[in-house]
DNA sequence: TGTACATCAGTGAACGCGCGTTCACTGATGTAC
DNA sequence: TGTACATCAGTGAACGCGCGTTCACTGATGTAC
């Protein structure tokens, strides 16, 4: 062969990368194959030794999206300390570099609105990864899961969602999306004060990879 | 003139409605002009004697649909009881019946990805907008408006888009998009226990105009 | 009251551009003998 | 070890389609006289 052997997986992955990159920063309509191939160093014919069409790069892409976007969730809650995991994930979310990171950041707020309208199968990756979700954040509290931690994890996570959603849509307007930001963290946070020291909520700057 | 005086703003307004439910449904990319026109009783070569192009267009579906969020948001409050203003915009905004209705509800989940992309013109009308929500909501309390007020509107306000974004994109899910809807009602109203009745948490379907 | 002209929302053919997709071809490397 | 052939990631011209935009034209009504 012409290339090393891993050397066509590079290249889908760096396709595949920069799709998604796109995708989360202006949509499945920002993704146009020519610009792709072109930043990955090659010419658009080649796509098509890739990928099947269009459209399974997109398809693929929601897929990594949220892979990775879960991935992150479960690095971020292992790495804190007992019992502080769900202020480490909400500190971390709600700041103003995960703000103004689209396209390396969550791909909740910015994909779910085109999630609601992609295929079944999407849908029910999406699905299943939120799940994980879940389950995460509710396990952060020291005792075993119930019904109610359910329910208090998914209540937090649609705030954090919410809010960072409000956040990038305010981005113009400095202090009313600094304003989302820290209301966020409060209102996803809170319910759990007898955990989490208050200190943390004044915190929201520490390095926390997303 | 050929036709009645208001024959033209009427024509405007069918085809902006038009475009706004779209614009909800698929995003901007889901604006076809000839697709429009069609659907307006019009051939495509008539939209530009109503709009300068699609882009004003679209700037123009914007202003409306954050227009019409809005004054819904006013309407919904004026029309609950005194005291119970937040849980009936609450209840009345976590409903299947609104997640299902994409292309007639709130602007906000179905936009926030977009307006984050779009004319600073168009974000400032959308923080405009979102600012008159904020002080709707935290104007529910009985007494006069605080900081600490203003912080748990914003909360709340986040808790529901985002809660309305979720339970749409797991929509497959019926289950899953249900407990999205109830974990956001719960987490959207938690902090406002002494006001509001238990039993309004449990009577969402509620008929509330969206 | 009647006639000529201006107006203007709407028509539909045509244009042009962007972009996804196809395809014949390239050329470096691996393999068979 | 050397030669012929197969492989296949990548090239780049070409195709075709969708769609936004333009434009000459229509025809019913209002207005001027």
């Amino acid at each position: 062969m012409r290339y090393a052997r891993d050397h066509k997986a590079a290249t889908h992955e760096k396709i595949l990368k920069g799709a998604v990159m796109r995708l989360k920063e202006n949509g499945s309509a920002g993704i146009a194959i020519a610009e792709l191939m072109e930043e990955a160093g090659l010419t658009h014919g080649g796509f098509y030794a890739h990928f099947k069409s269009r459209d399974a790069l997109i398809e693929e892409s929601f897929r990594d999206a949220l892979d990775t976007t879960a991935r992150r969730w479960r690095a971020r809650a292992e790495k804190a300390p007992k019992g502080e995991g769900l202020a480490a994930i909400v500190n971390g979310y709600l700041t103003r570099e995960h703000r103004d990171d689209v396209s390396g950041g969550c791909a909740l707020p910015a994909l779910g609105a085109e999630l609601a309208r992609s295929s079944t199968k999407t849908r029910r990756i999406f699905t299943a990864k939120l799940e994980e979700a879940i389950d995460l954040v509710a396990s952060q509290h020291a005792e075993r899961p119930t019904r109610a931690m359910r329910e208090e994890a998914i209540g937090a996570i649609a705030t954090m969602v919410g809010s960072l959603l409000l956040a990038r849509a305010a981005a113009g307007d400095e202090e009313l999306s600094a304003e989302l930001l820290k209301a966020g963290r409060k209102k996803a946070l809170a319910g759990n004060e007898s955990r989490v020291k208050r200190a943390a909520l004044h915190s929201p700057r520490q390095k926390v990879s997303r």
